[in-house]
DNA sequence: AGTTAAGATAACATATTTGTTATCTTCTGT
DNA sequence: ACAGAAGATAACAAATATGTTATCTTAACT
């Protein structure tokens, strides 16, 4: 019977139910969200500002910036552009 | 009555369908999705090679390299992960 | 001609995201 | 105390991606 999670740390450092693999990822995809997120707020861009801006609508931005979910590719580059940012693909270890 | 459009070329230049916003998202998306696709190419791998080495199923990767679907962040993770890359938000019109 | 491998595609079920609308909580400022 | 703004969340419908299984087409090779 699993212990039931209530925080990202907890689920995180659970090794039965995560891989390392998966973690790693998911610490990368956290990264990334991260970044968008300082990126609005640099700005001084409310997430409803952002909705207009963007299309996307807010409570969809506030799910996956607090890693509700796995947005699309097309949700992501939405919401990015219009903050004057985009996505790129870069090797693995190489730094930011 | 619209007209049918039988290839991208043709979508991507009818202005009445896409927005010039809409147009550099799509570019930005396909030039992603065409560097995930040489990565794999230069590795010499299949995409049914890769199916197993990501977790993501072929038709999947398949769908997804043509541009038939937009992919879930985690899922392209997931693709770019064995091949050695990852996902950075960069500034747009930096040079990569 | 036959065989194998690769990518594309079809059809359907399942899972997940996103839209929509509304509300809640917290914080800030008055 | 009140009002306004911001982010989080709830509930449900609609849209889309993914899994599953199988097949098709094309190319390369014998």
């Amino acid at each position: 019977m699993k212990k039931i999670v209530n925080t990202f740390e907890e689920y995180m450092s659970d090794e039965s139910r995560v891989s390392d693999a998966e973690r790693e990822r998911i610490l990368f995809q956290a990264a990334l969200i991260g970044k968008m997120i300082e990126a609005r707020e640099a700005q001084g861009i409310s997430q409803r500002q952002l909705a207009k801006l963007s299309g996307v609508k807010q409570p969809a931005i506030a799910r996956l910036e607090s890693m509700k979910s796995s947005p699309q590719i097309d949700t992501l580059f939405k919401i990015l552009t219009p903050l004057g940012y985009t996505l790129s693909i870069k090797p693995i270890s190489k730094r930011a």
